[in-house]
DNA sequence: TTCAATTAAATTGCATACAATTTAATTGCT
DNA sequence: AGCAATTAAATTGTATGCAATTTAATTGAA
């Protein structure tokens, strides 16, 4: 359909909105997402937050900031400082002033953090073969929300 | 890129993630709402939710209930009491224990929550003409996030 | 050097989400 | 009719998101 076929009316339609379906569609995703996260006793932040750790792991020297964790993930101090208290009291990473910069707090995985990510492959297997999830159709799909995502990004500087 | 030639430990990288692809890109999709929803004095879920009541507004009879509501926009009473309350607060519906059934509780619009509706309009063409926003993108985008929504629905029966 | 501006976290306050429970009303089965 | 099962909202408790403010540390320009 052409942007000049759509009438007026048909534009305040909820089915019409792509903010609701992208709204929709990533709450059911997560919703998804629950059984899984509930063995490793992540919510789905928490567990948003321990993949950015895990990756950071494999590049050598810096530990991440609370700030350089935010900037991944989109999300601000007022989210994830009390995400994190809650990580560390669960025993899966230690928060630590850094020594060169007191304004700044590192976040390094303990063993039992880095230990839990041996369970996550089997379970997001299981997940997506119960489900029987097409991965090419998935990453075509992530491509273009990726796209999306970044025209927004750059527009809201 | 075919199933087979993902590498492992590919699959937990957080851009590699679906999931993160939708939340973040829903949380941009209602940032940059923000301004418009400021102008009208509601968040963006009493956003959505003054859009289904406009749109049930032109089918004649029967009033929403709270669980009607609920149903198309995929939330629960401990979501919907609260917002709705709220929404009472303003002036913008009312809420009545149905006659037939004392358990529902309809939901009607004010006067001045229909009036609300004739300042969205021109507020969001504003919107996605300041964005330089493609029509037909994001209805093309909508269309396959709304099949990704509707697989999931399917599956979360 | 010194002090105003900036920066990184933390804190505060408000509004969702959502699981689990509770309350009240209605249905359905006998 | 009588009562167990079901249903619709509301309530309770936990965990986000995010704007706004606060606190403490660092920078940078006069």
């Amino acid at each position: 359909m052409s942007q000049a076929s759509l009438h007026v009316d048909e534009g305040l339609q909820l089915d019409n909105q792509l903010c609701f379906k992208l709204y929709a569609a990533s709450r059911a995703v997560i919703r998804a997402y629950k059984p899984m996260l509930d063995q490793l006793g992540l919510t789905y932040p928490q567990y948003l937050a321990m993949l950015v750790l895990w990756e950071w792991q494999q590049q050598p020297p810096a530990l991440p900031t609370v700030k350089a964790l935010g900037e991944r993930l989109l999300l601000d101090s007022g989210t994830l400082t009390p995400l994190l208290k809650r990580l560390e009291q669960q025993g899966l990473l230690l928060r630590k002033r850094s020594v060169s910069d007191e304004r700044e707090v590192h976040l390094a995985l303990t063993q039992a953090g880095c230990a839990l990510r041996a369970q996550v492959l089997p379970l997001k297997s299981q997940l997506l073969c119960e489900r029987g999830v097409d991965l090419d159709q998935v990453a075509a799909l992530r491509s273009q929300v990726g796209v999306l995502l970044d025209q927004f990004m750059a527009l809201n500087h």
